[in-house]
DNA sequence: AAGATTTATGCAAACGTTTGCAATTTGTTT
DNA sequence: AAACAAATTGCAAACGTTTGCATAAATCTT
């Protein structure tokens, strides 16, 4: 094995060519020869030969780099733990590497608040994909107004100068609710946070649902872990009795919180109350009973991220983008 | 807000001294005078300067980035949605970011396999570390003769020529079937792949509980999947009835397959069969019955996995080291 | 066959830091 | 006050690519 490191004026002594020549042959431009370009490729795979990219990023002032940002709100051990949100960035990168770029993984506590600066002055990255809006949207919306490209996953129909894309969220929870009422289910809970972005849209289509059939709502506020689901419902149970009987959780992390406490006083589901959850994570097909649930299209919506993480590093504005959902019917809320 | 990036010299002109001054100021360096160094950090802060990146790694050849690489199998559908392994990511970048390193994510299936090239001669880490040991440990190997300043999430005990880290599979498997046995299960199953690394170690550690209190083993072999062990012990209690009282789960994954099929035919978990997993997941908790498991300690295991790379990086020669681990004792062993 | 195109290569100047060495200023000693 | 030492700053050369422009070689035109 060759100790040193191989530069691109030693593949161009080796081959009796200027570096012009290798540096344009290796990255196929066709102003060489067909002929040199592939002699000078197959030179540089022999010596195992690679390119330092710190000297080609400063030269062309692109990283190939995407930063990818975990917006979690301060209730830390929840957030980064939560399988979902995991998920969508183990998408992301899938997707990215597709395009050619690669994925740099922070969260939102180092780097000073200051994306634009942090990230993209100091060429570390050439965009930005923040995966969650939070609460606040403070630091996103200065971002995107300094000009950093910039894509959001979190819910499309809020308001921004930023694109958002993300599920339908409105449609999921007005069909997780209707589905729940079709199953004969009258009294519906729903199980959630309404304050935070995403979860504002499924309340509403809980809600137009609900009053669509003439039912009656009832909000269980809670934070969005499973504890706070399963003490929300523990003390509601304690305090008024079985008064409902389906629940529109808003994560399976939530349903899977309201199903022990369920579970603790042998209330049966789905026949005494009929569940359903959003995200449709691994263990909602092998929870017992199984959960019906939401399924979000995380593969489609990673690429879409990156198309227009790209559209808008080529100057082209964008939109926000809803991708669509598909309920997923399990156990939990058949009967 | 400034349109063209500031540099250096700009900095400079802006505080009549020289480039070299000023880079020396902000990299907090004693040859400058406290005070002009004190100015010069303000100046840069208020004109939200930042350092680019790429000039200073193709100066310095340093890149404090470390490459994280998730080594998957092939079966890759399970691996990416392994709310295990995606956690230890997340620990492992917590602990990145506390000694000023950043993340670059990848996948065992980008770059080439030669990874030596592809993140270190080309400058785009200074180190990598390897989540999980896979099957083969060929790249590993490979990288690690090449001379890459590296580190490895997996089983300590394995030989190797770079420092692995992880937690004491056999004391885990030991402690989760003594634990089994104590709760009075007499036929206990081991349920997981023998072959993988980290598996085979909680495999001996269950061999030698089950031989020294004079019980048969029995190994179910399934793929770490959690519908593999669902589909497992199902085949099983179909061929041979309930032949037995008790499972250590090579993970909790695993734990929940079988629980699964466990709950449909109304065996009770913990009285008919005692239950045990591995890794202490978020759902251990929450699940019904919640689930005794074996926790790994990934905080203090990231931490250490970054120090040693450090150390690497710093010219020593770091050994493989054990992780304690703990068994949570909850209902799914508990009689 | 000599000019006019086209095609293929090389020259040399960037990109924005960092750092060894030289130069200057300041303080200390005799 | 001269000679020396110590502290502080600046000069200029790297680091390894990429790319506009100039040049050289090959092909075509009349």
């Amino acid at each position: 094995m060759n100790d040193r490191k191989l530069k691109l004026a030693d593949l161009a002594k080796l081959a009796g060519v200027s570096t012009s020549t290798v540096s344009r042959a290796l990255n196929d431009n066709p102003l060489i020869k067909k002929e040199t370009r592939d002699k000078l490729q197959q030179l540089a795979k022999k010596h195992n030969f690679s390119l330092n990219t710190a000297a080609s990023r400063l030269r062309t002032q692109k990283t190939n780099v995407v930063a990818v940002i975990i917006n979690l709100d301060g209730d830390t051990e929840q957030s980064i733990n939560d399988p979902f949100l995991l998920k969508i960035v183990g998408e992301i990168n899938l997707a990215l590497n597709k395009f050619g770029l690669e994925l740099l993984l922070s969260n939102s506590f180092m780097a000073s608040d200051d994306w634009a600066n942090y990230f993209i002055n100091s060429r570390r990255a050439d965009g930005i994909i923040v995966v969650g809006q939070g609460k606040s949207q403070a630091n996103i919306e200065a971002a995107a107004s300094a000009g950093v490209p910039l894509v959001v996953w979190g819910d499309p129909k809020t308001p921004s100068n930023y694109p958002i894309v993300g599920s339908d969220n409105y449609l999921g929870g007005r069909l997780a609710t209707e589905h729940l009422l079709a199953n004969g289910a009258k009294n519906i809970l729903f199980l959630g946070d309404p304050g935070h972005a995403e979860i504002s849209e499924r309340h509403r289509g809980y809600l137009d649902a609900i009053n669509e059939a003439k039912a009656t709502p009832h909000v269980v506020s809670i934070d969005i872990t499973s504890s706070a689901a399963y003490k929300g419902i523990n003390q509601l149970l304690v305090e008024k009795g079985l008064c409902f009987d389906g629940i529109m959780a808003c994560s399976d992390m939530v349903a899977f919180g309201a199903m022990k406490a369920l579970k603790e006083r042998y209330i049966s589901i789905p026949n005494d109350v009929a569940l359903v959850g959003f995200d449709d994570i691994a263990m909602a097909d092998i929870s017992h009973p199984s959960l019906s649930s939401i399924k979000q299209n995380t593969q489609r919506a990673s690429v879409i991220l990156v198309e227009k993480l790209l559209a808008q590093l080529a100057g082209q504005s964008v939109e926000s983008q809803v991708v669509e959902i598909e309920l997923v019917n399990r156990q939990s809320s058949q009967r």
